[in-house]
DNA sequence: GCCGCGATGTATCGGCCCGATACATCGCAA
DNA sequence: TTGCGATGTATCGGGCCGATACATCGCGGC
């Protein structure tokens, strides 16, 4: 999950493991607080080790011209690094690739909180198919959690604790919160409507003026889950 | 975070360790899922070793739950329960005491989202002045979320994504509603009210709804999950 | 000058937790 | 008799977290 999470931010633009976590932060709204560095870092080195990525030296020390570091020096293990610290990761073409193959995916596993969070997040590089197929999962997911919960609340009434009760009528309310948006997602995607854009400010300035999530790639193969 | 959940639920009665994941799920409305087993098995074996929790062969549970409508007969012919069968767990003394000191936290991790659940769940064997203390800690964790979302969303305005802003707009509504619900529940508190005496809970068909015969329930005794 | 101090930045460790998997038993129906 | 779904216990590999440890940078105070 957070595979995926790091190759879509990175998809953008090459950065820092401690921007990355700022960017992870705020992009995942709902669905989950952060990742923490003791899951970042070990996620990265397994991505580098397995060529999805690659880490290159901060050069801003030296703007244009400057030393280049004589090589790409092994990292030194035992104490930190050698003296500047900064790493870039950057995508590489192989993890672009890995990138697509996650983004076609839609299996049980997607509809999960934060998965389907993390999915969510790049529906706008996602085929429109797939982005339908991850949200009526989703759908379902949250809606037999809804089905629990009421059948539980109806059963409990007087029986069981009533902070247990309010705990379960919050969660009640939340998944039935949540259902209701995904419908409406749902119907704007069979429309066709990108998301629901709520405020619109019409700062586009110049440039292309074409809807990054519409693009509707024709797909040649596509794995099914 | 498991450990208080098992101590909480067997300190009502003894059960098996399925039983206690189903009350798990059920109990934990929002904030969390379910535990695995994977989870389950091994925990419930870290309390029998640290002495909170002990196993007996399954006979004769105390019949201080909800009761059975004695369709069950004891299928234990001659106890073959020695090899491996079905095994009870119950709190021990000292278990009751772990639970009591669990139940008198209120530090950060009390305000993590899982972990709130749990808590909130025992309210109902949590003094006040604790109650208090984690409600106002889960509120304040949980307004920071929702200013680092607002801000985002601010500062994002047209530069990101549609679907991304979507989701951080859902988050932040999600955020929204939970600091409201806090807030009532702070009030209520602080008025010495026990809980919030919810006796109708969130319709979800359309159309108001008036309560015909408050509490009254058409019975509904009939699975024993 | 230089000293602390908070933000930036990288990384590891112990431990919780999850999904997949493997068993075994029981009641029931084809 | 066989199969099947619910009940029931348990382990394993691996993802993820909180705590912790360093090191550098910019900046204001003294």
């Amino acid at each position: 999950m957070l595979e995926l999470a790091i190759l879509g931010l990175l998809h953008e633009s090459p950065m820092h493991g401690y921007e990355l976590r700022k960017r992870l932060t705020t992009m995942l709204g709902a669905f989950r607080a952060a990742f923490s560095y003791g899951t970042l870092y070990p996620t990265l080195r397994r991505l580098r080790e397995a060529g999805w990525i690659e880490d290159a030296p901060d050069s801003a020390a030296s703007p244009t011209t400057g030393e280049v570091p004589a090589a790409r020096a092994p990292r030194v293990k035992g104490t930190g690094l050698g003296k500047r610290g900064k790493v870039v990761y950057r995508l590489t073409a192989e993890g672009k690739e890995r990138f697509g193959e996650l983004l076609a995916q839609a299996g049980p596993e997607t509809w999960e909180d934060a998965t389907f969070g993390v999915h969510f997040a790049f529906f706008g590089r996602t085929d429109a198919a797939t982005r339908l197929r991850i949200l009526e999962g989703r759908r379902r997911r949250v809606e037999e959690r809804r089905e629990g919960l009421r059948d539980a609340l109806d059963r409990a009434a007087e029986r069981i604790d009533a902070y247990t009760q309010e705990l379960q009528r919050h969660g009640l309310e939340a998944a039935d919160r949540e259902v209701r948006w995904l419908e409406e997602l749902i119907a704007h995607e069979r429309t066709g409507q990108p998301p629901t854009v709520t405020t619109q400010r019409p700062e586009t300035r110049a440039g292309d003026s074409a809807h990054p999530a519409t693009g509707a790639d024709r797909d040649g193969d596509r794995r099914t889950d």
